[in-house]
DNA sequence: AAGGTTCCCAACCGCGTAGTG
DNA sequence: TCACTACGCGGTTGGGAACCT
């Protein structure tokens, strides 16, 4: 195509507008309306293209917009319909009463996006990050092809100080830890052991992605239910598409899994709120990926253990015991890691309600990091991979 | 205090599409 | 059907503010 940029035209002016053209812009479009944004800056006095006027109207000078910080609610809003309609701002900006696709999209490019970043999560696709994924698939492959207790993890992956140095130590120990502690370490062969990753890996497959977006979905739904409010505030859109989204995947029921552990292994007990878009996005790799991070460690077939919840109940599905002492996945444990100013509700209700938005920056990082938990086992030093 | 760097966001650009004659 | 206009959308940029050294 190629058009004519239309402020390509001389004479009209480009950059900041200053308050007086507001005022005129404002003036004119309350005396007339807008509308006819083509031959609105001339009449309205303005040296301005249409475009421009438009965009300075709609972003800025419009009177419903709401200026200021997002709320806690308005980011949970902009990061479910993130996950289920992608980058379509304008969209996203209509269940977001007084905010602008702009707006929206300046707040997901400098904040959420970085949010999601930090948590190791994708943010376009909702899922973890490709390079963590590899970085799971490698150390999993790897345990299988080196017994050894000492792990020299950047020789093995060939990548020396490219990676973060933390998460190579991270990855170190943890690689240590398993081979010396997990089952998967005191098998006899590595034919029998990949022979049984495979099993264990083919009994998934059937179910596991459909059964991860729901489980994902039941965290989406749980994080956001989860605060009580003197002021009401409806997702009942956000609720409809999720609806929606139900119908599209595949017939597996809202259920939650749990996985057991090994206790005397690393433990994996994500709570993996690893938002995934089912729609359009295709991202074949991630519930094995996932799997493999879930389970790093319990390859053999006896590990694998999901237990699958019928129950669409959030208070159901916030606790599945299945063992006396296997750690499950606990939604109550990740709730109560909220932050302190959102109580528990039950997700009964069509509309969801929160009170005392947070506007702290730390404790919402720190509400969402808890979406994705591991438990480290003692030995290893945490402190050393903040 | 000064210079450099990073962050943030308003504004711009280019493309797609609906509407119209 | 085609050409053209008008508008909307998503990606990108420029420059001021904030922060760091």
């Amino acid at each position: 195509m190629g058009k004519i940029p239309c402020c390509d035209k001389s004479g009209l002016k480009k950059g900041p507008w200053t308050p007086e053209e507001d005022q005129k812009l404002v003036d004119y479009i309350q005396k007339y309306g807008h509308g006819r944004w083509r031959t609105l800056p001339k009449n309205a006095g303005l040296k301005r293209c249409g475009k421009s006027c438009r965009l300075r109207w709609t972003n800025y000078l419009r009177p419903d917009i709401k200026r200021g910080r997002f709320s806690f609610e308005e980011e949970e809003t902009i990061i479910q319909l993130h996950s289920v309609l992608g980058n379509k701002w304008s969209a996203i900006a209509a269940r977001l009463p007084g905010r602008t696709d702009n707006e929206i999209k300046n707040y997901w490019n400098t904040h959420i996006r970085k949010r999601l970043l930090k948590m190791g999560i994708d943010p376009v696709t909702h899922s973890p990050r490709l390079d963590l994924l590899e970085l799971s698939s490698i150390l999993s492959s790897t345990l299988y092809n080196n017994n050894s207790s000492q792990l020299n993890v950047p020789n093995m992956l060939g990548i020396g100080p490219i990676l973060n140095p933390n998460l190579l130590n991270l990855a170190t120990a943890l690689l240590s830890c398993q081979s010396s502690e997990s089952p998967a370490a005191q098998f006899p062969s590595q034919d029998l052991q990949q022979n049984q990753l495979g099993q264990a890996q083919n009994q998934f497959q059937p179910f596991q992605t459909n059964q991860i977006q729901n489980h994902i979905r039941d965290i989406q739904t749980c994080t956001t239910s989860t605060t009580t409010s003197s002021v009401p505030y409806t997702l009942n859109e956000t609720q409809l598409m999720q609806a929606k989204m139900d119908q599209q995947l595949s017939s597996a029921p809202q259920n939650l899994i749990n996985f057991r552990c090994p206790t005397n292994s690393i433990s994996t007990t994500t709570t993996a709120t690893l938002w995934q878009n089912s729609n359009h996005r295709e991202d074949s790799n991630t519930p094995e990926s996932l799997f493999s991070i879930l389970n790093n460690g319990y390859h053999h077939q006896e590990s694998y253990q999901p237990i699958i919840n019928s129950s669409s109940s959030l208070e159901n599905q916030a606790f599945v015991s299945n063992n006396n002492n296997t750690p499950n996945m606990r939604f109550s444990t990740l709730l109560s890691s909220a932050p302190s100013s959102y109580a528990t509700t039950p997700l009964n209700s069509s509309s969801i309600t929160y009170v005392n938005s947070s506007n702290n920056e730390d404790e919402r990082d720190s509400f969402c990091s808890n979406f994705m938990m591991y438990d480290i086992p003692n030995a290893l030093n945490v402190d050393e991979f903040s």
